[in-house]
DNA sequence: ACTTTTGTTTAGGCACACCTAAAACTAGAG
DNA sequence: CTCTAGTTTTAGGTGTGCCTAAACAAAAGT
């Protein structure tokens, strides 16, 4: 289940970008590849229960299907944080969203904790409300 | 070239620990993959140049393999003790051998200057001289 | 020297993820 | 209402990486 993680992203992103169904060519654009890979694949998660999929409408996320891009979707807004912050990359977008879903919730974790070391409040690592703000990037 | 990576630095370690030639035997136990698994790995980077292949014999890394699996061990070395001294992960060893190939060099320079914040002396970041006495665990 | 045992390679298959080209559908213009 | 332009899906094919089972080679035991 890896390359999936990658459209189960772009899937709940854009959901939240211009909402529900999300149609297979907008996925492969945004993932650059072909609309035949995209509606394979969506397909294939359609199987494994963690996304509907209706023929020429589009996708949407189900239950666990969005319980699991969540927490992708955290990793991945952690990860860009920690690249651009505390590393100073300009590449940190791209190597945050290949990096999403073979980081561990546990490595995840560590790293909240550690980028609100130097702050001064210390809010829940499991709570992404303040993180949210900027965490979708429209392109 | 994703999974061919694994195989380069198992290569590496054996090559450090036991010698070359290298049976396919070992890189398969070590890699935990059926025996005929390595085989054909092992002759894809044959074809691909980056090690020297002699049926029933062993693989050995070339100049360009070996070039390319001391960057990944380097960058594996550095994710180790990152997870380990700074996250404090007890899972360090898999979580670094599993994402070694996707962390960019450029990921990997900055974790090193980071690990050297700390420190009083700032060695040359290309350099592992002091990262590998411990780099090259038995198991 | 012969046979067994151990290790390695080939053969045949399967799953995943991608592509291009062709067919099928939808929606909008006339 | 039809026909066309754009999108989406299916068909067919490729490369990668893995597996089991069967063939094969080399080393060791008798």
């Amino acid at each position: 289940m890896s390359d999936r993680a990658q459209y189960l992203l772009a899937l709940f992103i854009e959901e939240h970008r211009a909402g529900t169904p999300v149609s297979t060519g907008r996925l492969a654009e945004r993932l650059d590849r072909s609309a035949a890979a995209a509606t394979e694949m969506i397909q294939r998660l359609d199987d494994d229960g963690l996304v509907s999929y209706e023929p020429y409408e589009g996708a949407a996320l189900t239950g666990p299907g969005r319980e699991r891009a969540a927490t992708l979707h955290e990793t991945y807004v952690v990860l860009s944080w920690f690249f651009r912050d505390v590393l100073d990359l300009d590449t940190y977008e791209r190597e945050a969203r290949e990096m999403a879903d073979l980081v561990s919730p546990a490595v995840a974790e560590c790293l909240v904790t550690l980028l609100f070391e130097d702050e001064a409040d210390m809010p829940d690592a499991s709570s992404a409300t303040t993180l949210d703000r900027e965490s979708f990037p429209d392109e």
